[in-house]
DNA sequence: TGTAGTGTGTCGGTAAACTAGTACACTTTA
DNA sequence: TAAAGTGTACTAGTTTACCGACACACTACA
């Protein structure tokens, strides 16, 4: 299984870490009873410290995603019905948008700042939508 | 105009306002000449610290995207040719995108996440084909 | 069945990065 | 020329990341 890091994006790693089982967990490549790999094994694989993985793991566990068990290993909760369909279906529509506007000359960071502007209105449109149906 | 920061994403003060000034240049909201908002009327405006406000516009200086001026406020450099147009249509996609996937029952946390992963998988295609290209 | 070795999570301390608070210095304006 | 506006610099607190040692659980072997 694959998890992608960016150390130089200037995000904590630990939060990466968190969002990356997340995604893992969405998409149906992580399921209720799985073992995470281990502490030392992740800090390896995605060269952080351990400790780093700790923090991660222990937000997760904080979080209801995971359970650790002092001398076993980390392990994922059982979580509610599973959102692999349709987050499989969005990372296909997600690829080829993607693959869209790079073909069309946006660079990646160009691409991150649209999403995450387009995002947060987004956000914000609901937050007012929702607000207004209160006040009915 | 318009900025947003996300103080509880966990992503640094600095770095969100870097990335604001840059998409508002990217967009056409602000060109080569204007003036950025002060440090401490942008600060009083996103709820931050003056002295982080200079930290994100010193790194904007560094990356030679704006001049500071002792005395007399933060200018926009001057830039390649404007990128509005590729970016508008890239800001529609991405709307009507987002929309269409929060509608079909994605939180906007999965959608944050599927948008990151897809966007790192292509970076990737894109280093390993620059890689074949160059072995050729 | 007990013990040693291995595997795995936990903990405390330190350095770097991030954020906030406050005073100083330059420029512009009245 | 003084006041207001704006950037600069220093200090302190919090958060992030790293380093190394400790403690629990599991496995293999005698």
């Amino acid at each position: 299984m694959i998890f992608r890091l960016n150390p130089s994006s200037g995000i904590p790693l630990y939060l990466q870490l968190m969002e990356q089982v997340k995604h893992a967990v969405e998409t149906g490549a992580l399921g209720e009873g799985d073992q995470l790999p281990t502490i030392r094994s992740m800090a390896e694989e995605l060269v952080m410290n351990p400790n780093t993985v700790v923090r991660a793991y222990r937000e997760l566990e904080r979080e209801g995603v995971i359970e650790l068990r002092h001398g076993s290993g980390a392990f994922l909760k059982a979580s509610s019905e599973s959102r692999a369909r349709v987050i499989r279906k969005a990372q296909m529509a997600m690829e080829s948008m993607i693959e869209r506007l790079l073909h069309q000359g946006l660079t990646e960071d160009e691409l991150r700042r649209v999403f995450a502007n387009e995002l947060a209105k987004a956000e914000e449109k609901r937050v007012v939508a929702a607000g207004t149906e209160r006040t009915r």
